[in-house]
DNA sequence: CTCGCTTGGTAACGCGCGTTACCAACTCCG
DNA sequence: CGGAGTTGGTAACGCGCGTTACCAAGCGAG
């Protein structure tokens, strides 16, 4: 094989320098050169052998294995994650969370997929086998993430190590979780609707029996209470949780009543239906926020910044909830106790220009 | 510390099985486990004993380690990713496809985060540091991903193992690329138009210099002549790459003619823009695709798929990127020749309803 | 019977590193 | 001058595994 450094070819070999090359080079044990790199208290090293050897690492381009130092050490300074986002990316900001907060504790995630979005679907195997996989790489923890906040069920293999849930939680109600304060969204939502002096508030909810809908409506519910008012019921209208169920919803509910009945603001449970609704009060010739106001909940990037007028909505904490995973994570593996059980992370309200 | 295995605590420990272990639960050596474990072909190992190491396994429930494995092969079976991708999830299926392909070669993708995106920010340093990192873990290969078409200067430090770079190619023209054929994308837009009987169209245009600009005009200037048609300069309007840039861009095309002269079909270079311009259509009493029909880029899902109506665009390839770049990968640290110094994906058309 | 060959294993080294035990040479103090 | 303490190191083991020797028993052929 030439001595060629073709880049991008397998020509280029691995320099392969090791600490007994480093020792060598500078003319001391393999000890010291250990004892220089991790920095031991007590490791009584003159300066000057210091400094000969961090030049000798400097010179020979040495770079630590960290394979074997995981061996040696017994410690990997790995995180796994196994999560449907990989498939499904809608909640991509945890991942992003996460591998911030990991990289500044100096660690590493490793990135599984699974598929439990589908419940028992076609190839269930794969998530069991992602986590035996990590385990496999020796992961000092587990984070466990869902693209949409629902109860799961985690594989038993995932009990051999420190596991937290994110945007979600255990059905069997066992491990930690962190999930969205979905009331406080739909309350602080509701909230700014008031102060904006709307009294009459239609809601185009979310299939009413999963955990967000619950949450946002009931936050809605407290904030109207609070005003002394209640949630009428006719107001409340569910549909899918499209652009065009969000349309068909906002349809329902504009055409129901005369004009000066009609609801003066919308709260969509989500920022596709907030869009669907746009296009049902355009339709309507009438204008955002002057005759309707609207407001969403998830702000989705691509959503909520580009429609006309940008949307005005309650943004899921999706960083912040990864984040907040491997911290607790780190603080799992060090032993220490678990804030809660259950860990929710504020939904701030995002404002833009449809209130 | 108590026994108990209280899930998610750190009182959980690592089985800690070692081939050692089941070595002697089978009552045979360590080498022999090693043997089967690897099924070596001229392993010469009864069957029965085969049999009883295997029980042996499944009954202490032993886990190979990742790491020692790779300390004694001198192989990880691991390649890296470095994206800004996870700063800015635009184009995460090229993590998606590159992931579900690595898993079914059974490597594990290592991701780290990289900010190449804005050219010297504040941590430059991430990226090399993140390559750093990388390489401690002994990865086989490198992908460097970026969220846009665009040149890039990967580190030095990456020419130590082979690299590729998806959605992104070489400033410096040494490294093998994987980029989205974006004339073709061009082409199959307009001839799509073409096709459904429309003449004039106009192109609403990004920043004419990026490739993807480019590209797509080339490729839309491509077909119209095929058809013996020239591309009117005066139809090209250019536009920052938003909604609100597609939504002026429109409107100063759609005023500036009488209507008849005025173009019937608009190609939009990015979905974004194509928002816009949904706005700007519709604001004139003009419908979709009945006086107007509209064609994206890019397949933003979460715009193409919910405008209403639905956006017929060009889909960016991804998720094919992703996976072909590990392909490529496998085939360099295999020490075959590559295809092509700069591979070309396909932009299929997307059919949906507004055109 | 003996030589050579196959079958069914095992002992032992090394991968790169962390860590513990130990050791020689210098102080310092009484 | 002798012993205790400090300074500046080193030898050697083990982490869990792949791999290369090597070896004993059985068996058929000459």
């Amino acid at each position: 094989m030439a001595k060629s450094t073709t880049p991008g070819t397998a020509a280029v070999r691995q320099r392969g320098v090791t600490m007994k090359d480093v020792a060598k080079h500078a003319g001391v044990s393999r000890t010291a050169v250990s004892f220089v790199l991790s920095n031991r208290e007590n490791a009584s090293i003159s300066e000057e052998t210091r400094t000969r050897i961090n030049d000798a690492v400097q010179e020979l381009g040495y770079r630590p294995n960290a394979g074997a130092r995981a061996l040696a050490s017994q410690r990997s300074d790995w995180y796994g994650i196994v999560t449907e986002i990989v498939t499904a990316p809608f909640a991509v900001d945890i991942i992003k969370g996460a591998q911030d907060q990991a990289w500044l504790d100096r660690r590493f995630l490793l990135i599984a997929p699974s598929d439990q979005a589908d419940a028992v679907g076609p190839n269930q195997g794969l998530e069991d086998a992602a986590i035996e996989k990590l385990l496999e790489q020796r992961v000092e923890g587990l984070l466990y993430a869902a693209t949409f906040h629902r109860g799961v069920r985690v594989p038993e293999t995932a009990n051999e190590v420190p596991t937290v849930l994110i945007n979600c939680f255990d059905a069997d109600g066992k491990l930690p979780s962190i999930v969205p304060d979905e009331r406080g969204g739909g309350r602080v939502a509701v909230e700014r609707l008031l102060q904006a002096g709307h009294q009459r508030i239609g809601v185009i909810n979310l299939d009413p029996v999963i955990p967000a809908a619950v949450g946002r409506l009931e936050g809605a519910r407290e904030a109207l209470s609070t005003a002394g008012l209640e949630l009428d019921p006719e107001l409340v209208v569910s549909g899918y949780a499209t652009a065009d169920g969000g349309y068909d919803a906002a349809c329902r509910i504009l055409d129901r009543y005369p004009p000066k009945d009609r609801p003066t603001a919308l709260f969509c449970l989500n920022d596709r239906m907030a869009m669907g609704a746009y296009d049902a009060i355009k339709e309507r010739g009438l204008t955002i926020p002057g005759d309707i106001a609207v407001i969403g909940f998830d702000n989705q990037e691509l959503i909520a910044a580009y429609l006309r007028p940008k949307l005005t909505t309650v943004a899921l904490p999706f960083e912040k909830m990864g984040a907040l995973g491997v911290q607790t994570l780190a603080a799992l593996t060090a032993g220490q106790p678990i804030l809660a059980d259950q860990q929710l992370v504020d939904c701030p309200l995002l404002e833009r220009s449809s209130v």
